[in-house]
DNA sequence: AAAGCAATTTAGCCTTGACTAACTTTGAAA
DNA sequence: TTTCAAAGTTAGTCAAGGCTAAATTGCTTT
């Protein structure tokens, strides 16, 4: 009556799929926060006509999804002035920044090219999970130690 | 008049997040033609039902995807009878399987927790290029060689 | 052969994330 | 202080990828 035993546990790849549209569901929002969150440390402030340069879309793409990030409480911002983020937002931000660095550090560290790498950090680091992130970091160490 | 000679070439971050877009794309993809192979080795046919439950999404999700991927030529179906991958689904499956498994090798020759990194790989295997893919199965190999 | 269940399809809806085109606002230069 | 280009907004469109509900088909079992 019980639930066979099974030696491999997940010929459940239904959880699998299903934390990998979780994860696709937040990529963008990721992004846009690091982003912003770059570009005020960097220029001073976040406007519109910068997120869509750096992110390679229309002014009105960016106009769509700050809304979406300020519904969600990612930021804060009025018409015709620059993006801040809020609490939620920075913390977020300060997040990603941290894990897109691991990331690509690894990869470089691993002996993949930089150029190559900054690309391949972008999609990855959205799918890498805390405890992969903890051997990405402890590789780049222990390579960094050459 | 020529370009700035730039130390760092990319600043132009646009073209990162187009190959990131254009990676985006192709998941979904790239994803059934790989279950369809899988399914048809394991259960001698593909059927819409199968596919469901493996990715835990509903028939009717099942049923427009497939249609898309028709319509891309990476499959052919009849009502109500099962999917076949056409040569050129079949080629996009191995090359996908393939990566799929070296990606998933990589995190467990690293030191990621299999379930973990059955998780992981499934999104990380989109966003690795060819060249961090060679240096991945290099990696792998190397550790293997213990 | 008919019934009924499981599988599949269809129709209609939603959100995200992209676009173009047209309009409004801001702010710097004249 | 006026003007006007750049920045930002709004409106409308589209495809992908999800969903539910309802209709249809195929198959198995009586
Ligand atoms: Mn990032
Ligand atoms: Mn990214
Ligand atoms: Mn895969
Ligand atoms: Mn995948």
């Amino acid at each position: 009556m019980g639930d066979k035993p099974t030696l491999n546990p997940r010929h459940n790849k239904a959880e699998v799929f299903a934390r990998l549209r979780d994860a696709h569901a937040r990529e963008v929002t990721e992004d846009y926060v690091e982003m912003i969150s770059d570009l005020i440390h960097e220029e001073g402030e976040a406007r519109s006509v910068a997120l869509a340069e750096r992110f390679g879309v229309t002014a009105a793409t960016v106009n769509n999804t700050i809304k979406r990030l300020e519904r969600d409480g990612y930021v804060t911002s009025r018409p015709y002035r620059s993006i801040f983020l809020t609490e939620k937002g920075e913390t977020l931000a300060k997040k990603c920044r941290d894990r897109h660095q691991i990331v690509y550090n690894f990869l470089v560290s691993i002996g993949v090219d930089p150029d190559t790498a900054e690309f391949d950090a972008e999609g990855i680091e959205h799918h890498v999970s805390e405890e992969t992130l903890r051997v990405f970091a402890a590789v780049s160490r222990a390579d960094d130690a050459l």
